[in-house]
DNA sequence: CATTTGTGTTAAGGTAAGGTTAAACCTAAA
DNA sequence: TTTAGGTTTAACCTTACCTTAACACAAATG
């Protein structure tokens, strides 16, 4: 069987207890990379793909959630597992808006946390079957590269787009002519939903909607109270 | 009042800790319904439809592992948190083993379990984009879509409907030329039943009558006292 | 057949959601 | 430090939705 080992980045400044856990989760078929500070774990993230982060929280030169900031503005989607010491409020919290998949107090049983990574890794599966990796759509007249953030007319000039425009556009062409709830977009874009990362997203539907203009047969419609539709006229000749 | 509440069910046998918990989840806005032991958890779990289970392991006559995998026999999807007493390993496992998708060591910060809710809804949001079908109905020379929530006339423009109007609509076809009970929309749609939102129901109807007109074969009849009939005739050639 | 109760319909008014623009704010880079 | 790009917050306006009121008519009831 050609199952390739999911790659797990481990970064944990205590050599002793970074050292066991790695073995162990690499005991259990995982490939493992273990960096020893925040610097190195970013280092180590921008050079490979990772299927998971796990992070401990305290740190030296920089700490879990910020390494998770950086880690999160490169790549919206791997699962983060954060460490902490113990079990603070506010860490938790914190961790769950940069985007947590899950946090474990030390000292911790590693068969949950087994369990855990297994449980992320399955829901993972399960999410990304639809909007996997497609980076490239076309809409209308238009071409978006979601992948390099530039959307383009009747193949001109290519516009460039900021991250949330390409993401909230990538967004809606994956659900072209469906529904593209609120919700989702609040969720996966803003990692929050309240009025105002709402009210953020409102003046962003705005944003797309100038862009898209200079194609009539394209428009994003609203569906009070429940989202946005991203329409396609195949105008018939 | 626009939005629905998520619905949770749960199950806890002790009495204080319990009603804590509810009236906690009641003030954020879930609808809770508390069931005291596991027993009473199963019969109101296949009354209702629930958004999340918060189950307790420890409880007489039906333990949370049994109680959550007969939920699980009758639906694989619901989310389950658990609630432990202390953290035994074996119990984490367990639950796991079942399909929890998440659990928590009692006593614990309710700020957390609400951010644990929280998460877990919002990945089920995300998931459940598949199930699209049982959104569309033909309705003579009418085609309703109850989800993008418009309505298309021989293939023509088609017309958006409010949520209310939406919603009636689809009850109404979900019992085409059969009775549709006044109390059933009133109790569904409204979630109230007092003349008021029965007047408005009414001026609901005439809407809804209004939009069907183009096509004569299609009617709306009241049937006195006891609700309304969407009649779809099939004209023979 | 008179009165009560239920329904048909339209319009007014309140509230919440969404549209738009500009200013304020942040942060990474110069 | 300043600058520039990106994002959020604020303000103000428009639209969508829902309820309520009002008045007319129909159906049941005794």
């Amino acid at each position: 069987m050609e199952e390739q080992n999911k790659k797990i980045l481990l970064v944990e400044d205590d050599p002793n207890f970074g050292t066991v856990l790695r073995d162990y989760l690499t005991m259990n078929d995982y490939d493992v990379v273990h960096a020893k500070n925040g610097m190195e774990g970013f280092e180590k993230f921008k050079k490979d793909d990772f299927d998971l982060c796990i992070l401990d929280v305290m740190m030296p030169y920089k700490d879990g959630f910020t390494l998770a900031k950086e880690i999160r503005e490169k790549n919206t989607d791997v699962p983060i597992i954060f460490l902490t010491a113990k079990a603070m409020k506010e860490d938790v919290l914190k961790g769950y808006k940069v985007g947590a998949d899950d946090y474990l107090n030390k000292p911790f049983d590693s068969e949950v946390l087994l369990m855990k990574i297994k449980a992320i890794m399955q829901r993972k599966a399960t999410d990304s079957i639809a909007d996997s990796k497609q980076f490239e759509f076309k809409i209308g007249r238009f071409d978006l590269n979601s992948k390099l953030r530039f959307l383009r007319f009747d193949g001109g000039e290519p516009e460039k787009l900021s991250p949330k425009e390409n993401e909230l556009l990538r967004l809606l062409a994956l659900h072209e002519n469906d529904l593209m709830p609120r919700e989702l977009a609040l969720t996966k874009i803003w990692r929050d939903d309240n009025y105002f990362t709402s009210r953020s997203m409102d003046v962003y539907i705005a944003k797309l909607r100038k862009y898209l203009k200079p194609d009539p047969n394209v428009e994003i419609l609203n569906i009070h109270g429940e989202g946005f539709r991203l329409v396609i006229n195949n105008k018939e000749e």
